[in-house]
DNA sequence: CGATAATATTATGTATACGAAAGGTCTTGA
DNA sequence: TCAAGACCTTTCGTATACATAATATTATCG
């Protein structure tokens, strides 16, 4: 017993880092991390998005997205396409890979939620979703 | 209701990312990080850790440790000095600004959890950290 | 119509995270 | 005692995260 759990945020801290490791090693294979996944996730909903819509559903920064797309693109799992009508704007736009790899990825998901809550039963599962919600607001 | 809800380690990096953001700004007016505050109070238990048993109690990798230890003895809170009878450690100690401010640190720190889990009530407090601690294995 | 405001994206600087490799120091066993 | 292994720390490369500033484009108002 260790005198950091009285803290909130090192306990989120922990948890968080424990989860995050367990689904990167799941995603280690196809090459793309937990955050993009999130995007994929995003398109596989409402292709065409720009960036600021993506960082409006996954609470994401403009910023850190921009570098996030950057990488996607290179490894051949979005395009980027102007918008006609308005420059301002990027549509992102999945490759035939993101389609194709969608049900592997979603699978690799389902294992890693269950490995990280493995611990808990079901009304705790649901509980704790709840209260993460609460928190976030 | 979204669908990423589903996905523990979205909610999880979610909360984290709000109670991180609320204790940085608490923690701004010193001039520290969140993860800064967690060297500290490993300090204010043990004063003369090594990088590496720090590390071992925060789970923290050795790579980052390295560098926030860096800053933190540019920025005068830590001081570093090898240790005499086993040069291939380096303790880590507090300098007097880090002794004098630790009480108003911690307040900042209990602030900043009412404020986070400022909706729960006390049963889903101790409820969400035996979740959190079950988690983290 | 043109200056300004609003919006989208990118660039820059700082701070975690972590795997892998490199360098220094100590211990141990042959 | 000396070489092999173990241990501590740092460096490098990559990936988030976010504040701020800069740039580009469009909208709007007088």
């Amino acid at each position: 017993m260790t005198q950091y759990e009285d803290c909130i945020i090192f306990l989120l801290a922990k948890a968080y880092q424990k989860a995050h490791g367990n689904f990167k090693q799941h995603l280690l294979p196809y090459g793309i991390t937990p955050v993009q996944h999130l995007i994929l996730e995003a398109l596989w909903v409402e292709e065409g998005l720009t960036a600021s819509e993506i960082g409006k559903r996954l609470v994401l920064d403009n910023a850190t997205l921009s570098g996030i797309l950057d990488r996607m693109s290179e490894k051949g799992w979005v395009l980027k396409a102007t918008d006609d009508t308005d420059k301002r704007f990027i549509r992102i736009y999945l490759t035939d890979k993101a389609k194709k790899l969608k049900s592997s990825i979603l699978a690799e998901r389902e294992n890693s939620n269950e490995e990280i809550l493995g611990s808990l039963n079901l009304e705790e599962k649901v509980l704790l979703k709840r209260l993460l919600k609460d928190i976030r607001g």
